[in-house]
DNA sequence: AATAAATACGACAATTTTAATCGTATTTAT
DNA sequence: ATAAATACGATTAAAATTGTCGTATTTATT
C-alpha cells in the first residue's frame, strides 16, 4: 500500500535522465528504455502523457525525441502525480462516492484529514527536487 | 497510487468503533461487520492480527469478542501501517532489491527521501487521531 | 519519391495484487 | 450437548496494474 506506480516511477526517471543532459538535446524513448531497462512502450505512452500536459515537448520524426519543457521547480510533486494518475486519495470515496456505506462510515473525515497532510507534504515538494 | 488497502481501513473502521464504546466491553466481528456492511470474515481475521499485535484483546466463545488493549496515543500511524501491511515504502526496490536495474536506476535515492517525509509524516501521527 | 526511425494512441492481453470466501478447528457460556 | 464466538490456512474471485500489439502519422535522409 502507498506504492508510487510504475508509470510515475518511469516518467521520473525520464525526466531525470533529461535532466542531467543538455537542455536544447532530444531523447528519444527507446535511449531511456534501454539505458534503464524498462518496457519502451509504456515508457512511450508515459511520454507522450507527459507531453500532452506540457511538461516535456515531442519532435517526431527520425532524430526526433523529447526534451524538458515546464520549470520542474515549480511544478509540485501533488500536481504531478494528479496529472498522471488523477485525484490522490487514500481512499477511493474521496471521490467516487457510490459507496453505500458511506453514511455509516466512521473513518472517513479522520482518513481525509490524514489526506489532506499527505497532499500538504506532496504540496511542498517539487519536481526539482527528484530529477535534480 | 498511495491508497491504504481495506485490511487497514477495516482495522481503522473497528478501532473506532470500538472506541466510541465502554472500554470494558466486548465488541464481536459480526457486530461490526453487519453495522458497517464489510465482510465479516475478512474483518474478523484483521482483527486476529491486531490481537496478536497486541493492539486488542480477543475473548473467546460465545459472549466473547474483542476490546482494545493498547493505548493509541501511544501508537504511531506508520507503527500500525506496518504491522499491518509490512515495511511502508513508495517503491517495491527499497525492501527486495532483487532489481536488476538497481545500478542503472537513477531515482531511487530522491524516491527514498521523499518516502523518508511520508514516514516522518506518519512518525507523528496517532491511531487516537483516527480513532477518537 | 522511397525509406527508415521516431512519435501517437486505442485496444487488448498478461500479470500481479488485493479482496473475499470456504472449510475446519477450537474455545466457552448456557 | 449445543450454539456462538474466535482462529486460521487454503483457495477463489475480482480488480488494478503492467505490458504488448497493431496501425497511423511525422519527417530527416538518401
Amino acid at each position: 500500500m502507498l506504492k508510487i506506480t510504475r508509470k510515475v516511477e518511469y516518467a521520473l526517471i525520464a525526466l531525470r535522465h533529461m535532466q542531467s543532459k543538455n537542455p536544447e538535446g532530444l531523447t528519444s524513448a527507446k535511449e531511456i528504455a534501454t539505458h534503464y531497462g524498462i518496457p519502451k512502450q509504456l515508457l512511450a505512452k508515459t511520454l507522450q502523457q507527459m507531453a500532452r500536459d506540457n511538461l516535456i515537448e515531442a519532435v517526431q520524426g527520425p532524430t526526433g525525441g523529447y526534451r524538458i519543457r515546464a520549470n520542474l521547480g515549480k511544478i509540485t510533486l501533488k500536481d504531478f502525480f494528479e496529472r498522471l494518475e488523477g485525484p490522490l486519495g487514500m481512499m477511493d470515496c474521496f471521490f467516487d462516492s457510490d459507496c453505500v456505506q458511506i453514511d455509516a462510515c466512521n473513518i472517513r473525515v479522520p482518513i481525509q484529514r490524514i489526506n489532506d497532510n499527505m497532499r500538504d507534504m506532496f504540496s511542498k515538494m517539487t519536481l526539482m527536487e527528484v530529477t535534480q
